[in-house]
Order: structure tokens, then C-alpha cells, then sequence
DNA sequence: CCTGATCAATCGCAAAACGGTATCAATGCT
DNA sequence: AGCATTGATACCGTTTTGCGATTGATCAGG
């Protein structure tokens, strides 16, 4: 019956078969037999029948003013389906971690995500790098921006955006601060401001290892969980700390990054989401990102 | 497109295509091509397709969401257009003259209308018979309760509810309210107060012709609009004037109705409507009515 | 590791819905 | 009277829709 509508309102709105045909781009007879059956069907004539032509009577009015509206509703339900569909509309809830945003090419992607997708709703959401492929998973997040670890790719997916290392931040004026090279072997006597294990475990371990493959171990003084609380740590004078390498140039007056020779524990900055299941407003900002680095 | 929304809106609330078919009574592999092709022609994916089942994804939702409701709108849009073409709700612009009301059966039918039908807007308009006549053929009111004149039903249709005459209206006292029979005769000295010919010309021509007819000739005082107003100059003792029969027990204190035995306007209270352009409101008063008297 | 159960998708065929042309009956206009 | 217009009807071909059988993939249980 639904079917029916859209024949009763042409005709409805002509108040004459033969136009409201035309405008259907069908026949007329085809046209009477459409409304005959609403008719029937519904119980009710929706139009008198003149000697000369046909008027709406007071059902079919009725039906007209209301059936009309509905239309319009559908024809706007559809739409919106599909800009959902093209992730023009809904939400995007981002997951990203401490440095992310910090990196140029991600900034002025989202600004230009902004600027493309105004009816999406972005929702940045600060979360370490862990809680992020948790939050995929348990689906609290549409996608994550995060140091992705080759163990825990397992039913995620993305690409790499910034391939990322570690920096010793040093305070300025520090006994190590203007050396040629650094290693490990140099580092013996500091005290370590560490990132957090519960920030990533992951990570974490492979910090760890990489110190323990050279026969060093760190004197971790304190744990803490951004790049931004360990650089104003060592600002202090306090400790010293590891930094992602893409901290260099947003440091402090009182801190000094150094490349340390022998210690490297690479990092791949993801965007992330779960394989199979990215909201297509996932893929709009995917398609922004991805030629900024390889897929 | 429209046609498959109720599919859709099926499969969307159970999130299973078995179970969505049973419920729409089709076959399985049917619904399936019903969403293929709506997906298609959307231009948007709406399910999730699963290793096992199907889940909405966020297009899916989205037209979850609005398609229902407009489903329901339609619903409510075809009731309430067979409930207008059974003449359940709209508006019944009823057209009365002055002395309709006042019958009981009419009456009565009025109050059995709005008990009976409560959504339909009943708009009592007092109206001279001429003025009636008029407004059915204008379209101003949906039907009207006036005296019907052979002469004037030209296009009209409708049924009598009472068959009327006049009486003669004198305030107590006057020499000839205990007389026995009357005749126009004995009124040569009266003064009249007379049905105005501007609410009822053909009556009016019908009334003096009667008069002629016996050879008297009314001395008419004064014109006044309705039964009412007539009664209420003829307590005064101003004038004596002629009522409808129906005003008999209406009458006030100070006023006596006498039968005239050789004046007699035969007058049709008719419920009349214009001829096949009956508002199916209408009709419900009219199947009220008709059984009181003869259709 | 197999087996049966479950779910959506695909295939082939039949019925129903739909549209088109030709024509009719009634009416209005010239 | 003759012609144009309007909606209704009749008949026929095409498209859409539905069904049954089957497949391919996955999951649960032994």
C-alpha cells in the first residue's frame, strides 16, 4: 500500500490523471488502476468523480496533507542513510596519544577533517596508547592514533603515519648535555624519569630490553605517563628521560635533546581502527591521512 | 525505494534474516535481494555483514531510526484517511434556521452526533433558509436544517424531517384567543408582525399568495428575522403575527397559538445537502436522522 | 577433527505486480 | 453535430517479487 503513495500524491496534487501520468512519466490507465487499488484498500474513495475530471474529497485531502509530509521524510531518511553511509554524518570518537597531535600532518588533518565533515561529530578522546587498542576493541572508540606494537595487531588495522625513536632529554647545562656521542655505557650514574608501564606495557618491556641487550639498567627514579611531564621533569634538574624523537623542537628553554647511539626502540604512530568493522567516518579520515605516508 | 522499507525496518529491529522473514511471511533468500537492492540504490551499505549473521552498521541505524517513524506516520496517515472518507473525524459545518433546533428529534440526533463521533468538529451555523440554500451551493456549509421549497431543490438532495404549517401567535386576552374557529377573515383589523422577506423570499411569496388566495390582504405592520422575535413582539401586545406549528409548548406566558382554518403554508423541514457532493459527515448525521422520518 | 546446526547468499523458476496500447463512455466546447 | 478531453476498461508484454533447493562459511559439541 505504501507503494501506492507516491501515484496518489501526483495525482492528488494535479487533481488530474493525465497530467499527474505525465509527471510519473507512465500511462494514464496504469495510473487509474494505482489509485482504484488505494481505494480499495484503504476503504475510502479519495476522490469525486466529476462528469469532467476529478476533485479530492475530504479523505483524500487529508491523505494528501499527511501523505505528502511522509515523502518528504522518507526522501530525507534516505539521504541522511547515505551521507551516513559516506561517513558525511554521525560521530567519530578519536583515540589518541600524548604526541599525536603534535605532529603537523595529523594536526592539519583534523583541521581539515573539520572543515570537510562539519555534521560529523569529532570527539578527541586523550588515551595512552594501550587503553587505546582496548578501547577499539570494546568498541568505545571508532579509531585510535597510537604507537602501534607489531604484538598487538591482531584484528586491528591501519597504517603507519610517523615512524618514531627515542631521545634522551637532558637539562641544560648537564655534564652529558654537549658530549659528541652518547651510548648507553654514559648513562650509568643518572636517575631515570621512565614512562609508566600502565600507559604501555608493551612498549615498556621493549624500552627494557633494549637497555638489557647492551648490559644496561636503568635507575628509574619515577614513573609518569605523558612526553610533556617528562620533559618539565627534567627541566627541573631532577632526572633525565627518554623522549619520542618527534618531541624535538617542542622542548623546553632548560632541556636538551640527544640521540643515544646504541639505545633504539623504533616506534610506528598508527591510525588504527578494527579490521573490517571502521565507521565510514573512519574511512573519510583515513582517506585524509593516508597520503601523508604509505598505506 | 519505498516499497522496501518495511523490509528493512524487518531485518533492522531483528537483526536476522530468518527471523525478519518469517515475520513478514516471505522466504528468506526474497529479503535478502529486497535489502541488496535498497543498499544498492542507497548507495550505502546498512548491515554489517558478519562471519555469522548480520549486525546494522551506522547508515543502518540512522534509517533504523527515521524509517520507523515514518512507517508509523504512514500508518497513521491511512487511518486517518479512512476514518475522514467514513466521516469519523473532519468537520460538519451545519447550517440550522431558527426553529430547527428546537425540535426534539432533531436535537436529540445532534446530541447522538458528537457522542458518536467526538473527532469531528460539528460547526452549528444559524442561518435564514434562503441563506442556507445559498451557502450549500458556495460551499460555505456541509449540509443544512431549513424549510425546503419545492421550487429551490435544484441540485440539492436530502430527506423531510417534519412537515410544518402555521399557527397564529395572539397575546392573551386579545377578543379572538377563545373564539372557535378562526378564519383570515377575522383579521382584517389586525396589525402583523411578518417573516422578513429577506430571510425567506420564496416563503414569504408563498404566505401572501395564501392570503390572496382567500382574498385577504395582511396589514403588515412590521418584518422580523425569526419565530422567536415574532412571539416576543406578540406578548408585548404590539401585533399578531404568524409561528410555525413546531412553536407550540414554546410559547411564552403571555402568548396564545391558534389554528387559522383557511391559511395553511405547508412547510417541509428538510436536512438537505448538495446532490452527490455529500460530505461523508454528512451522511453519519443523515443515518441519525433518516429514521425519524421517511427518506 | 569431524558432524550437525545455523545463517546469509545464490540459482532457477513461477506468480503477481506493473506498465503500455487500444478503446470506450461521458461530457464539454465550437 | 462534430471534435477534443477525461477517466475507465480490456488485453498483452515486461519487470518485480517470491519460493524452493542449494551453497559456502562458521560455530558448537562430541
Amino acid at each position: 500500500m505504501l507503494r501506492h503513495l507516491p501515484y496518489f500524491i501526483a495525482v492528488a496534487e494535479e487533481e488530474n490523471f493525465q497530467r499527474a501520468a505525465a509527471r510519473l512519466k507512465i500511462a494514464q490507465p496504469a495510473l487509474t488502476r494505482r489509485i482504484q487499488e488505494l481505494e480499495r484498500k484503504l476503504g475510502a474513495r479519495l476522490f469525486d468523480r466529476l462528469p469532467r475530471g476529478v476533485r479530492l474529497n475530504e479523505a483524500g485531502r487529508v491523505l494528501r496533507d499527511d501523505g505528502k509530509r511522509v515523502l518528504e521524510e522518507f526522501d530525507r531518511a534516505c539521504q541522511r542513510a547515505a551521507r551516513a553511509g559516506a561517513g558525511e554524518i554521525g560521530r567519530l570518537r578519536l583515540g589518541y596519544n600524548d604526541v599525536a597531535l603534535k605532529f603537523p600532518v595529523v594536526a592539519s588533518a583534523l583541521r581539515e577533517f573539520r572543515a570537510r565533515y562539519p555534521d560529523v561529530e569529532l570527539r578527541l578522546m586523550p588515551m595512552p596508547s594501550e587503553a587505546q587498542r582496548a578501547g577499539l576493541r570494546a568498541g568505545s572508540i571508532d579509531a585510535g592514533l597510537f604507537y602501534m606494537e607489531p604484538e598487538e595487531v591482531a584484528g586491528l588495522a591501519g597504517f603507519t603515519l610517523i615512524e618514531d625513536d627515542f631521545l634522551l632529554a637532558l637539562p641544560r647545562g648537564h655534564r652529558l648535555a654537549d658530549r659528541g656521542d652518547l651510548c648507553l655505557a654514559d648513562l650509568t650514574e643518572e636517575r631515570f624519569i621512565w614512562p609508566s608501564r600502565t600507559e604501555g606495557r608493551v612498549l615498556y618491556d621493549r624500552m627494557i630490553a633494549a637497555c638489557r641487550e647492551r648490559g644496561f639498567s636503568p635507575n628509574i627514579e619515577m614513573e609518569i605517563l605523558t612526553a610533556d611531564n617528562t620533559l618539565s621533569v627534567v627541566a627541573s634538574g631532577i632526572a633525565v628521560g627518554f623522549v619520542p624523537l618527534s618531541q624535538l623542537g617542542a622542548e623546553p628553554d632548560g632541556v636538551v635533546l640527544r640521540k643515544v647511539a646504541d639505545f633504539s626502540v623504533p616506534m610506528r604512530l598508527d591510525l588504527a581502527w578494527v579490521d573490517g568493522a571502521a565507521p565510514p567516518v573512519a574511512e573519510r579520515l583515513a582517506a585524509l591521512l593516508k597520503p601523508l605516508k604509505r598505506g
